[in-house]
DNA sequence: AAAGCAGGTCACCAGGTCAC
DNA sequence: GTGACCTGGTGACCTGCTTT
């Protein structure tokens, strides 16, 4: 006849467990406490905790009224709003069918009732806890800040672009118009605006380009507001995902289209007709935003954040957009829509580099990733070289390559201390 | 409500120490210890003992509950629950009248305290009871083996009644027949199918006859899956309870509906309405299953196991059930409502049978337990039979006879190695 | 020493109280 | 009926002593 007697202990057994099933061998008790700031909540209504009564972190109103339930058999009237009054300090006396409800779906029970002093090691799981709670609401905090103030926001982002990217139409200007006037075709033997010339002279000096500016865009990216705070992985994550593809917006003012040609570093040109390869494609900015592309389908840690800063960072480029282009209200769509194609190229991009990179892995590992010892990044498995069979271009990758791959720089650069030491 | 159940086990163990001091004959301090894993539980209440306090294995809270008990010469209110509170990690604190009964009834006394060191014997003999425990755990979980492959087990079961029974369909098929095609009746003295002819004409052989089939049924027992790893007590008292249930099921066949007869050895008939207690039934099948009713009513040492053994016998009988008659969805249900009845004629066929056996007992009790030595069953009890006044049909409970009886073949099978000597 | 327990300590909680 | 507050009991730890 007792309340608790028509109720299970425990009818919602915590959102968590039942999701993921990270193979929990150790007992732990799951648990499941609010914080505010400093202070436990009550799980019943949220008000501050006055201790652990019942088995359950709750507030004096709350045990009182869960202690009276119990003594006295009190058969509450059956609630008249469907029985899912919702309970929170201000309206907890409203439906005591609801509030009696709540207190048994949290766990409040006769049987779970701790006496005693609290044990040393629960204590501190609490505390850590407590501090994981804060400390990650405070990072957390501090990316929002920092996404927050919009026109600032943007001007980092167009500086970090400005100082990692040699390609930026104001530097290419000149030796485009040079190359315009008196254009000077070659036979390419490989065919990257990379290449200092369009006959491929030093294997070696194209590897030192290559990194360089792969260096500008894991830069670029240590620079966009909010990524610093992102953790390790979620970093590495998205760098392997988005760094060609940046890189590969970069290079596009060197493929001149009325002169239908590849603009080489020297200035020399290579007919696109002469290209096997050619890479069509028609783009028109540089931009940050196509950097944060393609997160949801990969394997975040903080999925959610990523996206609000995605979320954000896009709202931005439309304000952007809508203000320098007042005549074309649908750029940014325009601007969307070139995304699966940017991913394509950088796909079929990325094999030919793959070609490359297995003729000259060791040169070009050195280039990109610094000469010290390797740390070994785990790698991320066959089943995501399936989905997606060479987008990822990370050095743990170039499957090749033997267990061991050193990747300092990029680490460095993920610690957020390496600067772009070129102008 | 558990608590019973646990609470019986502690009253017994000792009814010696928990009056005045323990009156320790210093030979053996009798080890009851209670294990969960490789952990000592607290004799109390169950809880993780924390060490030995007070001459108890204990946890911090019954130690720190018997101290202050005693301290504080505590005069606890008198419990308003009949004093029989079951004392449990989750209610320990409920009732302290209780509470510190049970503490004094395992044994907790200022005056049993044991300072410093464990001594290695000690220690040694509390391991070696670990490893027991542990080992039975083990045990435990061969039967669970057991009865987890269910073709097999249900092969096993059936193959088990096939070699122990001389009334299968089949077999009697023939006699059936015979009888069918010309009967021959005959006003019976022993109104038995197990008696050769409806004439008793020699009492020795009819009992030959009758320990005969007595041994078919403990031989079927003992090759059901499992119940080699009961202990010898649950095994008895099992036997106890269902060998005549099985052996009413098992002469079933002999009991020819259209003839309204019953059928003898030698094929001859007896009509019903000249056989004064006749026994009313239309029962459809040999069924393995009903040796395991009647569990929950008995005392069983490991009834959590034998339980689960019954659930999981009873679960492949439904699959079987429902996979041979599709058509009728409730035929367990039929199956199981004729329990009660079988109870009900095996109870009355046992009153016949102690009136017979009590005429006979000794020529009976030497053909149905062998003719070695004795030894002595713990007999059941008044209130056993007060509950079910004859349905217990063990030697033991002969009344008449003296406090010695002989139970070699049923202990012999209990142990595995007898065989069914004929087919 | 090392191991192991009685006793003490005090952080903690169930239950009771009583203005509201 | 509610909940801030009080009171007595509880038990996780610690300390000091006893035994091996
Ligand atoms: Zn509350
Ligand atoms: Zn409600
Ligand atoms: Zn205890
Ligand atoms: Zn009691």
């Amino acid at each position: 006849m007792s309340p608790d007697s028509s109720y299970g202990r425990y009818e919602t057994p915590t959102p968590t467990d039942n999701m993921m099933g990270p193979v929990h061998t150790e007992r732990e008790p799951e648990l499941h406490i609010e914080f505010d700031g400093t202070t436990v909540l009550c799980r019943v209504c949220g008000d501050k905790a006055s201790g652990f009564h019942y088995g359950v972190h709750s507030c004096e109103g709350c045990k009182g009224f869960f202690r009276r339930s119990i003594q006295q058999k009190i058969q509450y009237r059956p609630c008249t709003k469907n029985q899912q009054c919702s309970i929170l300090r201000i309206n907890r006396n409203r439906c005591q069918y609801c509030r009696l409800k709540k207190c048994i779906a949290v766990g409040m029970s006769r049987d779970a009732v701790r006496f005693g002093r609290v044990p040393k090691r629960e204590k501190a799981r609490i505390l850590a806890a407590m501090q994981q709670s804060s400390s990650s609401r405070a990072h957390e905090q501090a990316a929002a800040a920092e996404l927050e103030d919009a026109p600032r926001l943007l001007a980092r982002v167009v500086r970090a672009h400005l100082d990692t990217c040699e390609f930026t139409r104001d530097r290419v200007a000149a030796m485009r118009a040079r190359a315009r006037d008196c254009p000077t075709y070659s036979q390419p033997t490989l065919a990257c605006p990379l290449n200092p010339a369009p006959e491929l002279q030093s294997e070696k000096e194209f590897s030192q380009r290559f990194a360089h500016v792969i260096r500008g865009v894991i830069d670029f990216a240590g620079l966009i507001p909010g990524f610093q705070l992102l953790t390790q992985d979620d970093k590495f994550t998205l760098l392997k995902s988005g760094l060609f593809d940046a890189l590969f917006v970069r290079l596009i003012c060197m493929f001149d289209a009325p002169l239908n040609s590849i603009i080489c570093l020297n200035g020399q040109l290579m007919k696109r007709d002469s290209i096997q390869s050619g890479a069509n494609a028609r783009f028109l900015v540089d931009s940050t935003f196509k950097f944060a592309e393609r997160m949801n389908s990969m394997n975040l840690r903080n999925v959610d954040l990523v996206e609000r800063m995605h979320a954000r960072l896009k709202a931005c480029l439309q304000t952007v957009v809508t203000q320098n282009r007042p005549d074309r209200p649908g750029f940014l769509r325009e601007l969307m829509d070139t995304l699966p194609d940017l991913r394509t190229l950088s796909t079929l991009h990325t094999e030919k580099l793959v070609v490359f990179r297995t003729e000259h892995k060791e040169l070009l590992r050195q280039q990109m990733w610094g000469e010290e010892e390797g740390c070994s990044w785990a790698d991320s498995g066959p089943e995501e070289s399936a989905r997606s069979p060479i987008a990822s271009v990370s050095s743990s990758e170039s499957g090749e390559v033997g267990g061991e791959c050193g990747t300092p720089l990029l680490a460095a650069t993920l610690a957020g201390r390496r600067r772009l030491d070129s102008r």
